[in-house]
DNA sequence: TTAATTCTAGACAGATCTGTCTAATTTGGT
DNA sequence: ACCAAATTAGACAGATCTGTCTAGAATTAA
């Protein structure tokens, strides 16, 4: 593996656990065995490592994602798929995105709160994707746009709602209770 | 208002504005006045001042929502009052809970993961408060206490949800559409 | 083989971090 | 007015931070 995305793996993983203000440069560079010069000839400043960290991150777990749902049929049953799918992430079964210390563009932009900041932006660039996702598959369900739209939202909360629970209280089955009221919404229609 | 009192108020701000890591001893010194000494006379390092400052959070944003809810009739309408209240903080209406940058112990988590850590606890132990806060209402609407429980859950999910969405996105009507959600799930029972 | 590029190791600068210490000043109670 | 406690200002230590620089080693391509 190239230099460059040995330190985006390392920064990534160190970021997500620590956050990234309490990781210094040194210490990615030491755990990736890398040389700080090298660091210096890829990236331009340490925010630019952490932009293409986040970049990252937005890659793998989308990826993930649309992969695990597009494994079941498209409508109802990939959007319940989705619950299953972070249930395994919370309970650390999905190890291409590390051991679960919640949403790393929540907590991202807990550190980088100015909206038009490149990083928050990239944050809220993913979130929006994942909605995009979960509206397309709500629209094969759906007798309207509206609906589908409101669909979307109110499962897109349950999951956000679900990942917080579970991280800052550390309710590993969140995902299966944002599940039981997703289905009761979807289901009697 | 006591030096202590000074400290907690200014590192809380600037704590939760721009994250925990970010910040430095100094900078709350200067913003707030008070000598350095001063500050290792009321606490014994910064984590110290941390615990204080989301020990604050917490009575202070607890005791706005309380109030809030107590405001209507027990059950249904003090939930709904809920997101209407959270519509306000989001929209910057309640002066005594800052400007909004999302929730203050989601992003603390995303600074101290371990969940072992007091920080970490006292922030979990905020989540599950405003919980008990909903399930006491819940009560007061549904038939059974594994009923109340989920319905507490359901909603307690929309709300973070709407946080994240609202801080991330900066969807500002987030707190609404989650209210739509919510008075689905109540009305039709 | 040679030439160009990439990488390494680490010194270094300058800023900032937490926390300690001292000594003078202010405050508050009696 | 007096004494004790609290606060101030700032120097200081030692660690750590980001980013630059240099010189040599490794790698790659022609």
């Amino acid at each position: 593996m190239g230099r460059r995305q040995v330190l985006i793996d390392t920064a990534l993983r160190l970021f997500y656990e620590h956050g990234i203000h309490a990781i210094g440069i040194n210490q990615v560079l030491q755990e990736s065995g890398v040389a700080k010069q090298t660091l210096y000839n890829h990236f331009e400043s340490k925010d630019s490592l952490v932009e293409a960290a986040v970049e990252h991150r937005d890659k793998v777990f989308f990826q993930w994602l649309e992969t695990r749902m597009n494994s079941r049929p498209a409508g109802r049953e990939a959007l319940m798929e989705m619950f299953d799918a972070v249930h395994d992430w919370f309970n650390n079964r999905v190890p291409t995105l590390h051991r679960f210390y919640g949403c790393f563009f929540i907590n991202t932009c807990g550190e980088y709160s100015d909206p038009e900041h490149p990083v928050h932006k990239r944050c809220a660039a993913h979130k929006t994707r994942v909605f995009e996702l979960l509206k397309r598959h709500a629209l094969e369900i759906c007798t309207s746009e509206t609906e589908a739209e409101e669909l979307a939202n109110a499962l897109f909360l349950l999951k956000e709602g679900a990942i917080v629970k579970a991280h800052v209280e550390g309710d590993l089955d969140a995902a299966l209770k944002a599940k039981a009221v997703a289905s009761r919404m979807i289901s009697p229609h």
